[in-house]
DNA sequence: AAATTAAATAAACACTTGTTCATTTAAATC
DNA sequence: GATTTAAATGAACAAGTGTTTATTTAATTT
């Protein structure tokens, strides 16, 4: 046999990044063999280098193709202009996209040590322009004297764990739905800078 | 040549874990061969038998010693009564362990999914009793009345995620010591749960 | 001091790894 | 409709995988 019927390139190229998304999500690169793709595929090993020179660069695709994503579904997100408000777009962005796409996000995480240093470098650029974007939220509104915040850098790090953390821990059809699971982070991220809904009643001590 | 001069076999144990450790962490327990444990330990191949089973038992190892090490060191903490005292411990040991042991706390994480049925659910299990005494201190709180929370599961994990967080950038020497990183996330911590200390100045609001 | 046990080597085991190549067949182009 | 290009197969490649074994030597026990 050779080329199958029906067969066309863009297609089976899709086909391998989606089977790979989920084999390296679930079993890490490393232990992922490149017969393992072509068989969750349906394709013999050598067929796979028709679209990808190497399994590296299989990686790399998924990776890349992740953070231009993230970075673009964020510039597409409408930031109001005073901080809080930013601060929970960007917090209701950020769960929800990572809730939607928990393998592209895992692996974006996990996987980078298994890159050549280009690739590496390439995707880490992307990453620390995410970053940039949440450090900016907070010293806009540290700077406005509406957050309360001890170091901008340390606070965006820890906010950026917090959110990601979702993927640890959420399974689809559990006790929370999206929305719900959303408006908790919402709060929690406020609350880290100073400003948490449920953290105001203390009226009572007040009057 | 066979037996080297002066070789124990407890003392090369230990070394197969220290140099695995560092190893694992590094690349990855899946894309790190025996081959080149025994070489960082300065033995050949078949010596490592001598000394564990398989390869998956050095991790399980690891693992397994990371995860009653935590444990004990926590047991070992000075818990005081109240939940904002509590949490306050609970959030100075995580942090100063974590920053103390990177690699095992990286590969504890990290690896899981490597680890065979069984021993995989013997390390969640203690995974899981660390979580649960994060739950047990924030429930106090919140029956207390004196911490705020939507969620207790939802907000133990992200006070979890947050704190572990510090190992992906957390470097030695780096700007921030680990005493002056241990106040600030003692101070995000008690945020999250509505006790900022930080969060409490709208007395100009007020008067 | 002799016998036993422990810890190493060196070589081999069967199998898997990522990748390449000649070949075949389908689709696209002329 | 013939020719070229694209996409697949199946076999092979050399190197690397985890593990086992016979053997040697050092440490320990008697």
């Amino acid at each position: 046999m050779a080329r199958t019927a029906g067969s066309i390139g863009t297609e089976t190229a899709k086909r391998v990044l989606k089977e790979a998304l989920s084999l390296f999500a679930h079993h890490g690169y490393a232990a992922v063999s490149t017969r393992q793709i072509a068989k969750a595929c349906g394709l013999q090993v050598g067929a796979l280098y028709n679209h990808f020179p190497t399994k590296q660069s299989i990686l790399h695709g998924l990776m890349s193709a992740h953070m231009q994503d993230l970075l673009e579904a964020l510039a597409g997100s409408n930031f109001s202009n005073d901080p809080a408000g930013a601060l929970e777009v960007f917090t209701r962005f950020h769960i929800r996209y990572h809730i939607d796409k928990p393998e592209e996000v895992f692996i974006a995480y996990m996987e980078l040590r298994n890159l050549e240093p280009e690739p590496y470098s390439e995707v880490m650029k992307l990453r620390q322009q995410y970053e940039r974007t949440l450090r900016g939220i907070l010293r806009d509104g540290q700077a406005a004297g509406v957050f309360k915040i001890d170091d901008v850098p340390v606070t965006a790090m820890s906010i950026i764990s917090m959110m990601t953390g979702v993927n640890t821990w959420y399974r689809y059809g559990g006790r929370l739905s999206a929305s719900e699971i959303e408006e908790i982070y919402v709060n929690l991220v406020l609350s880290v800078v100073g400003l948490g809904k449920t953290a105001t009643p203390k009226l009572e001590e007040i009057a």
